[in-house]
DNA sequence: GTCTATAACGAGATAGAC
DNA sequence: GTCTATCTCGTTATAGAC
């Protein structure tokens, strides 16, 4: 067997495996990942279900391969748009991080839905999934570093008694750099900031919130000021 | 016909509705809202599919029927947790809302991935649903103005030109009596307060918080602030 | 008037024989 | 890899029981 010819092989697995999760990526839209079924997805690209098995062993290896793409997706766009203002100050490029997220899930709803919306029955995402998720996290860290290197930052209250230990463990496993209280606050904007993308795009601001970007752009930047930033 | 006739048809009415109901739910959570059929609630009831157009229309108004009892069970849940700190101030009645819905939502899971996970493809709610869906902001709005009245809140920053448009308008639409910045805040907060729960139902908070309890109080307690209460 | 059952439609998924 | 027979689904028309 030549080299040329694995070549041509590996590039021919390549471009199958991407055919087979665009189309994915279609049903997952039209029908949702509840319904994403690897005979259909077979079916639209003329091949036949069995064949798929050779590039996915199985619907939940499909799904994980999304959902990672998704992440990773994300993640590069998150980045981008804080590349872009990396000389900015720390609330500028916490700002730029929220954006680069809101941008993405406008721009790709059913693969927001894939990972941040709910969970598929039957579907338990492997421990794979985490470095990808973990990209706009990083970034954030990252923000929060430089700012407490540059004294860019406000002081945080004190934590409550009750939740000491455990910010301390949550500090010690996601920046030890940092104080506990900033990363106690950091996870709880991570997660708000996906509750204010999340509302926009599943309708939930119908007839509340009209004008979204100004709004957005406002709340990110008081999560902002909520970890010590500005 | 007569009244006692009447009586019993209606009764049977209400609870073949409340079977249908409870067996759908049922369906929620072992197959999730998109695979929810007319056909299985009905075969699993002993009935034919045909019967149940008599009491649901369509397989949507189905949907719209447990989406609207979601919303009012969660609205109860929140309104009871406000009522039993009823005399306490802003800032306590403020997180005793959130422990709430919190609590709603660890108690029902599918429940809350129907109302606030991933939409389900094909269906569109109805604007019937929105009374339902407002009780939960309508409690944190009756918290705000007590503490306006009370003088028991803090100032809260100007809002940035480009939004003040939208806050006078959302302000306008669902408190008059509230400064915009206030109303803009508060809508944040509650996209917020979600983003929380969504985060630690769907698994998110995996590996990450692991003593969730005292993490919630502190974030509701943070969000709290964030409005100008405590 | 109120309900349930039968039967059917068109569309789509599925299992298994070949 | 293909074909077919048999399932599922939402929905409607119709007929008859109470």
């Amino acid at each position: 067997m030549s080299s040329t010819t694995q070549g041509a092989r590996a590039r021919a697995r390549i471009e199958v495996t991407a055919a087979i999760k665009d189309e994915a990526r279609r049903q997952l839209a039209a029908e949702g990942a509840a319904k994403l079924s690897l005979r259909a997805v077979a079916r639209a690209l003329g091949m036949v279900s069995s064949a798929l098995y050779r590039y996915f062993p199985s619907r939940d290896d499909l799904l994980t391969a999304l959902i990672i793409d998704a992440y990773d997706s994300l993640g590069e766009s998150a980045e981008t748009a804080h590349a872009a203002v990396a000389d900015a100050g720390p609330l500028r490029r916490w700002v730029a991080v929220c954006e680069g997220v809101r941008g993405w899930a406008l721009a790709h709803p059913h693969e927001y839905a894939l990972i941040y919306g709910s969970p598929v029955p039957g579907y338990s995402a492997p421990d794979t999934t985490i470095p990808a998720a973990s990209r706009v996290g990083l970034l954030f860290i990252g923000i929060l570093r430089d700012a407490r290197l540059s004294a860019g930052g406000t002081e945080l209250p004190p934590l409550p008694d009750e939740l000491r230990t455990e910010a301390d463990r949550m500090a010690a496993d996601l920046a030890p750099d940092l104080p506990p209280e900033t990363v106690a606050a950091l996870v709880a904007a991570w997660a708000q900031l996906y509750g204010l993308v999340g509302f926009e795009l599943f309708g939930q601001f119908h007839r509340v919130v009209e004008d979204r970007e100004p709004f957005f752009r406002h709340a990110a930047t008081r999560l902002a000021h909520g970890v010590g930033l500005g």
